[in-house]
DNA sequence: GATGAAAAGTAGTGACC
DNA sequence: GGTCACTACTTTTCATC
């Protein structure tokens, strides 16, 4: 599973945009179309590229007011952490969620269509949840960067 | 631009699996191939949907640390904003980055390869932009979910 | 063990209804 | 929005290094 530099090329354009042909990918990493595909298979295969995916613009389907959420838990009722985290599986608004050390427990990306839409559902975040002990929200003002890639050297 | 319920599903289809055929995907919606084809098309035109790209497994490239970094910035020198925000746009390692509201001005997802890394990372971070006034870091432990997925209803 | 060239198969595109 | 013909891309095969 090592990662030849055709490999971490490929990585890094598809990154960027796969929609790009195996012709083009092959001529930019130096390999035939066919190679190319074969090692981007793999690379699939392993793993290394989990999946493909359209990135959409919130602004563009309804309204889109993000919020980050920082959640704190009771740290004595560990049977309610599973519940948490299914409710931050099974909510499309939550976005991103990490558990991270130091004050707030969890870090939410929440993505809802207005305050009202937020406002509803941390209401029902605490009503699921007995076990939050207190959140603070900050409303995102500016969107300076927005993407999951992975740097490759 | 105001969309179908066949542009709403195609949205919610492409945003979990961008690979799918437009066979697959016209059926899934309930149209012939070459209609969901146009459809699809002019989501792209309208930056409805603003690319496509593959989802790299951070853990199968290197080292994979990731931080949330809430900065906050010296509210009297606006002219050191843009550095500060070329710094954010062209730094790899930050993944997302948001201005918000409250406490922190800006909040960070950084992608270090190493604590190490993430050291130097900050060292410079703080040496390029000297508005800032102080960061607090928080380690991520666990990842519950990541993505830019947006809900369509 | 992986590569590249070429053939065969499949999917995407655009004109027309 | 659907049908069809055309083009382009992807995938497999096969010989080669």
């Amino acid at each position: 599973m090592a990662l030849t530099k055709a490999d971490r090329n490929i990585l890094r354009l598809m990154q960027q945009d796969a929609t790009i042909t195996l012709s083009e990918l092959a001529e930019q990493v130096g390999l035939s179309p066919s190679s190319a595909q074969r090692r981007l298979q793999k690379l699939r295969e392993d793993k290394v590229i989990l999946r493909d995916v359209s990135i959409v613009d919130p602004k563009k389907v309804g309204g889109a007011v993000s919020m980050l959420v920082e959640v704190e838990l009771e740290r004595d009722r560990p049977e309610l952490l599973p519940p948490f985290q299914r409710w931050v599986a099974e909510t499309p608004e939550v976005q991103e969620a990490w558990g991270t050390s130091g004050r707030g427990d969890y870090t939410l990306v929440i993505l809802a269509q207005s305050v009202d839409h937020f406002d509803a559902l941390a209401d029902r975040m605490m009503e699921l949840n007995p076990n939050i002990r207190k959140f603070t929200t900050s409303v995102v003002l500016k969107t300076l960067k927005r993407g999951l890639v992975v740097p490759v050297e």
